[in-house]
RNA sequence: GCGCCCGUAGCUCAGUUGGAUAGAGCACGAGCCUUCUAAGCUUGGGGCCGCAGGUUCGAAUCCUGCCGGGCGCGCCA
């Protein structure tokens, strides 16, 4: 439930109470579900205020045509306060119209509301845990990183507006031969900073010279101590200083897109708890994990395919085409096997999970989701669990495909991005595609300071309201609400879609699609501009009537509510809301 | 060969989880600046919602099969 004394909830709220009305009369029997029943504003605003398809959803369960049910519901409804009418339309839509006081009141909400306003309880306070970035921390974070990071971060922020409790986790994968190779690398930088002549970096080892300072940082600890010992002597502590060094890196990046997590979990730690083999046991004695042989891949010649024994999980029960070793023959984990058993960490303290993976993990997807449903399952209900899948980001500039390799090896780097772009422009240019479609990211077009730049739009709304509200005050004007009755039907307009903004958060959270706050942000924004250019040609729609302190008031009154509820989405968004431009 | 995602106006994309006559921006045509910031607004034309079936009161939305594009498919991570 969105708060209650907002708008559309209290209209639900009216359309329950009428329901309950007609099972009390013996019209509608009882216990019907009414989940179907919804409260929306009418594709045509020429329909009414507010629509439901209540009629319709419940015709069949009463035995009613839905237009003979929605008479009966619109009788009730015309009681309900501030109804002006209530129509029957199509097959069975009922179509009210509100008081312009209702709107008005709605507006009053909004400044009492404050930043508060489209808050909602729907999460029930349940817990989140929302999975993101999770980058290997082997270097700096690069833009393929970008959009997992801000969209997760956004639909954390969401998830928390409205009504969860969320934990922002990030999955350190400081366990795998990955981390070994950074430890390699930063045992040449090591020699390197030595004096000794290094050369090339030689494939297979990460050539980026972000490690160069590590390498002299160890140098001045150890002094030659390592320099020609034996890999054993030095391994396990240089993977520690690197990781540490690399996530001290990846923080440092994620700050500037202004992203704190609340939890890094370490792969490597996992596996010291001896959560794996917990998970193993548990999976074999439920006869979940077996010991099997795989077919070799197909549409693939690999000439290096041998038939081995592995312990297998059997993910085939849940959908997968396949199942999956959690062990490599050395005996080693699988990615996959830490990964459930780290999965089954996160159940533990969250009611649901949701993890944010680039589509190039997409192969990946239904194995893990048969494993929290196999383990969090064996009693009654799996835990609810999504894996959200964001898109390639193709990176252009002047439409042609943009490269960058300088210092970092051969990716572009976050950093350098919003170094270039800025944070804002960043985070709300990848919120305004739905996260599974392919996007472009144009340098030139994402700066550009245009109506056609969704972010300058947005953040020029807010800062022309700003702007309007000191240039009033200069005036010895003030935003009222004394006088309210005065705006018209243009204003009340603007009203209807403000009104919108708690059902737009329910909605976002629960299908878990932050991009939807920045799409009603752009046709906020779109409807203020045009509301505000009526003033152009006629002065007397202006927010500033300098004669007339009540109208004035009113307007501003107005015009300061848009601006929290653009500062309220924007802050949900991640994206400053700036006073002038 | 298999899996996942996408396919909506010339272009870039939305589409309120199955609702009413499918929307917005760009581009194109016609208008609007001694301005509460024209960094903008008004207005017009433009659609086989990839194709073909199915489900029902009702489908861009759900199901099946094709077609096209992207990503991926090992004991890697």
């Amino acid at each position: 439930m969105p708060q209650a004394n907002t708008l559309y909830a209290a209209y639900a709220g009216h359309i329950a109470a009428a329901l309950d009305a007609l099972e009390a009369a013996g019209t509608l029997p009882a216990g019907l579900n009414r989940a179907a029943v919804t409260v929306e504003p009418p594709r045509d605003p020429a329909h009414g205020d507010l629509s439901t398809n209540a009629a319709m959803v419940l015709a069949k369960g009463a035995a009613l045509n839905p237009r003979q049910l929605a008479e009966a519901i619109c009788t009730e409804l015309g009681k309900a306060p501030g109804v002006t009418s209530a129509d029957i339309a199509g097959p069975g839509f009922i179509n009210l119209r509100l008081a312009g006081s209702a709107w008005l009141a709605e507006l009053r909400t909004i400044a009492t509301s404050g930043r508060d306003y489209g808050r909602s309880t729907s999460g029930a306070g349940r817990t989140v845990n929302v999975e993101y970035v999770s980058a290997n921390p082997t270097g700096p974070m690069h833009m393929g990183h970008c959009r997992g990071a801000v969209v997760g971060d956004a639909l954390a922020s969401l998830l928390e507006f409205a009504g969860h409790k969320v934990i922002r986790e990030y999955y350190v994968n400081d366990a795998g031969a990955q981390v070994d190779v950074l430890a390699r690398s930063v045992h040449l930088r090591y020699r390197e900073a030595l004096g000794e002549a290094v050369g090339e970096i030689p494939e297979g080892l990460y050539p980026g010279d972000y490690l160069v300072p590590i390498g002299q940082q160890l140098a001045a600890e150890f002094g030659d101590r390592f320099a020609a010992a034996a890999e054993g002597e030095w391994l396990a502590l240089f993977r520690t200083r690197a990781v540490g060094a690399m996530l001290e890196m990846i923080r440092a990046d994620l700050a500037l897109l202004g992203i704190k997590h609340d939890l890094f979990s370490s792969e490597a730690e996992l596996q010291a708890a001896g959560k794996p083999e917990a998970a193993e046991q548990w999976l074999r004695a439920h006869d979940l994990v077996y010991d099997g042989v795989l077919e070799a891949p197909k549409g693939k010649t690999l000439d290096d395919w041998e038939p081995v024994a592995l312990p297998l999980f059997r993910s085939t029960r849940f959908g997968d085409d396949q199942d999956r070793p959690i062990r490599k023959s050395d005996g080693n984990w699988t990615y996959f096997g830490a990964d459930l058993a780290y999965h089954f960490q996160k159940a533990e303290t969250a009611d649901a999970l949701v993890d944010i993976w680039g589509a190039d993990h997409a192969g990946t997807v239904k194995r893990i989701k048969a494993a929290v449903a196999a383990m969090t399952g064996a009693e009654g209900t799996p835990k609810p669990f999504e894996v959200k899948l964001v898109q390639m980001v193709q990176l252009l500039k002047g439409g042609q495909p943009f490269k960058m390799s300088k210092r970092s090896g051969n990716f572009v780097t976050l950093a350098d991005v919003v170094e270039m772009v800025g944070k804002d422009v960043v985070r709300f240019t990848m919120l305004t595609r739905k996260p599974d479609a392919q996007m472009d990211f144009d340098f030139d077009k994402v700066v550009e300071a245009s109506k056609d730049n969704p972010v300058f739009y947005v953040q020029y709304a807010h800062a022309r309201v700003r702007s309007t509200l000191r240039k009033a005050a200069a005036e010895g004007l003030a935003p009222s609400a004394d006088r309210l009755d005065l705006l018209g039907a243009e204003e009340l307009d603007l009203i209807k879609l403000t009104a919108q903004f708690p059902r737009l958060i329910e909605a976002a959270a629960a299908a878990r699609e932050p991009h939807r706050i920045a799409f009603f942000l752009g046709e906020l924004a779109a409807a203020f501009h045009s509301y505000w250019n009526l003033g152009n040609d006629r002065p007397e729609k202006r927010f500033i009537v300098s004669q007339d302190a009540n109208l004035s008031g009113a307007r501003l009154y107005l015009a300061e509510q848009i601006g929290q509820l653009v500062r309220n989405g924007l802050a949900l968004l991640g994206v400053e809301a700036v006073e002038e431009m």
